[in-house]
RNA sequence: UGGGGCAUGGUGCAACGGCAGCACAGCGGACUUUGAAUCCGUUGAUCCAGGUUCGAAUCCUGGUGCCCCGGCCA
């Protein structure tokens, strides 16, 4: 249990801001958060988002959301909703600041003819392809286009007619002009606008020219009067254009920062290799509970406050780096030990005959949900009858040492119900044990003997006649290596996809209780695991639950 | 010498010239009506080589390793 305060972030990007606010560069801090609406968001964008209205917030500051949505191709309505829902559930509020980079689109095309009229920027007519060969190598210079040199007022007229829709896709572009012999191949006369005779689903058919990411991000940024525009590593090469941008126009100057982005052992943490799960059916979808999705991990019972402490507890820096599943998997049983009322459910049932338990009768347990503070625990009442059921893995006809739990002639706890003892079992023709027959003791009622002998073991159980049928999902990492990257030459990742990582259990047993679960409420099947409703596939009548997160199983290491 | 960036226990992050610390994982024990949780204890690190300094993870020099950049994607 954490009730500690989190400590005050700290980290290279305060120590920036606090510079600037000391040195007067700034004198508030204004963040923003910039989805491409092209994807899902998953939990690497939750340390970024975490990031920025963490930071904004430490500082009494403000964060936007602004959606980055200057390419038609890629970008769909369904994204920017489920970003949106996605944002609020993490818990964040943008309150009045949501914006879109297309918002812009006017005034960024007013800042363009801006730069034809300083002589920064000009009309280029070279095909994709020779753009490609006059802008050289890593180690060799490139050459100036031949449209380079065009006159102010024939840029204004070319690009103008650009975007009046007179010239195909990929026929022209509009470039800076800045260095073609840059060892930074980015400022190399980089294209600002190109032609895209597309459908953009803000600005329908407005436009069919559209700012290229560099450019439109930097003036947004300035035009918000963002402070600190905090983005990953691959954009470090990118500041010099971000910087140009702004100081060529003379306008507001945001100061980009860039830190590492997440990365999780055991997942993958790219929207396109995350599609592509998607669209060959790897997945049932972007919420599939496997999914590094916050969609997927909302659906599989994540809360959003484990994520959050998990965004603090990585922290952040320059270094790339790779974290261990396992302390996500520690900040989310963490927070659910917190919270989540115990029950019981049978998820491999074995049924178990009580032969001196008189037939016909039953009787209910009042029965805390949360038994480490009984005193105070809310309880709910459970049947127990003369059948019921126990976990499979719970009673081994041949136990090795150390094995306390159900054996021929051992006695156990019924949990907050009696002590049995094993007095046969019943095997069917494979061999298989299908039934156990047991005695139980009386004066053990509530579980606890007035003797008060010990009895080591204690097992969770559900009466037969009064048991809920339910399908249980068992999930595990979706690949097999902690890097899905490596495979062998010619290996793609998606061969590291793990075959098991979704277990259907079709006949799990509940306690009758559950059958008023509610969706968003995480309950922890006593010695087994947390587990959720199923948003999408559970219906009255036909329960599916999902398995967040197992509980920690020291006997099952110990066997290993 | 194309350019940019990063190196601290197994993993992630601190220490900002002054005793290398925290979390996860590991290991050992206590407790237990969850083999959970909790509690107690514990193993384990400054990429390398020089230099500056009373003192270096930190500053300087030189190496080494890893990541990113040749979309009209973001």
């Amino acid at each position: 249990m954490s009730e500690d305060t989190p400590a005050p972030r700290s980290n290279f990007i305060t120590a920036i801001i606090d510079e600037h606010l000391e040195n007067g560069r700034f004198d508030r801090v204004h963040t923003r958060f910039p989805p491409e609406p092209n994807g899902y968001l998953h939990i690497g964008h939750a340390k970024s988002i975490c990031l920025n209205f963490g930071v904004a917030q430490d500082y009494g500051g403000l964060t936007n959301l602004r959606f980055d949505d200057t390419n038609p191709t890629t970008e769909e309505v369904e994204y920017v909703e489920s970003i949106q829902a996605d944002i609020r559930w993490l818990g964040f509020d943008w309150e009045d600041r949501l914006f879109f980079a297309s918002d812009y689109f006017g005034q960024l095309y007013e800042y363009a003819l801006q730069l034809i009229k300083l002589g920064k920027a000009y009309v280029c007519d070279l095909s994709p392809e020779e753009l490609r060969q006059y802008r050289g190598t890593l180690t060799e210079p490139g050459v100036d286009s031949p449209y380079r040199d065009r006159t102010i007022e024939e840029n204004l007229d070319l690009f103008q007619r650009m975007g009046a829709g007179e010239f195909p896709d990929g026929s022209r572009t509009l470039r800076a002009k800045i260095d073609m012999s840059s060892p930074n191949l980015n400022l190399r006369d980089p294209v600002l606008y190109r032609i895209l005779h597309a459908h953009h689903h803000r600005t329908g058919d407005k436009w069919c020219i559209y700012p290229m990411y560099d450019y439109a991000h930097a003036l947004s940024d300035s035009i918000e009067g963002i402070t600190h525009s905090i983005c990953t590593l691959e954009f470090e090469d990118h500041r010099p254009l971000y910087d140009w941008c702004l100081d060529t126009l003379g306008i507001f100057h945001s100061q980009q920062i860039e830190f590492a982005r997440l990365n999780l052992t055991y997942t993958v943490m790219s929207k396109r290799k995350l599609l592509q799960l998607v669209r060959d059916g790897y997945v049932s979808g972007w919420d599939d509970p496997r999914m590094p999705t916050l969609a997927g991990m909302r659906r599989r019972g994540y809360t959003p406050e484990a994520i959050r402490t998990f965004a603090d507890t990585i922290g952040v820096s320059k270094a790339n780096s790779i974290v261990d599943m396992e302390l996500l998997e520690h900040v989310l049983r963490d927070d659910l030990n917190n919270r989540a009322r115990r029950v019981m459910a049978v998820v491999e049932p074995l049924k178990v005959v009580i032969d001196n338990y008189p037939a016909g009768q039953e009787e209910t347990f009042e029965v805390p949900y949360f038994p480490f503070d009984r005193e105070n625990s809310p309880t709910r009442q459970v049947p127990f009858s003369r059948e019921i059921y126990i976990e499979r893995s719970d009673f081994m006809e041949d136990p090795p040492k150390k094995f306390y739990r159900l054996a021929p002639g051992s006695e156990v706890r019924l949990m907050n119900a009696y002590y049995i003892t094993c007095t046969d079992v019943i095997k069917d023709q494979s061999g298989e044990v299908v039934e156990l027959h047991c005695t139980y003791d009386p004066e053990s009622r509530g579980g606890m003997s007035p003797d008060g002998r010990k009895v080591r073991g204690t097992l969770h159980w559900v009466s037969a006649q009064h048991a809920l049928d339910a399908e249980l999902r068992l999930y595990d990492t979706l690949f097999t290596k902690a890097n899905p990257y490596e495979v062998p030459e010619g290996g793609d990742f998606k061969d590291n996809i793990n075959p098991e990582s979704l277990q259907v259990v079709t006949a799990a047993k509940l306690e009758p209780g559950l059958a008023d679960a509610a969706v968003g409420e995480s309950f922890q099947f006593m010695r087994q695991g947390y587990f959720c409703l199923d948003a999408v596939d559970s219906k009255e009548g036909a329960l599916v639950f999902n398995r967040t997160i197992s509980l920690v199983d020291t006997w099952a290491k110990m066997q290993k």
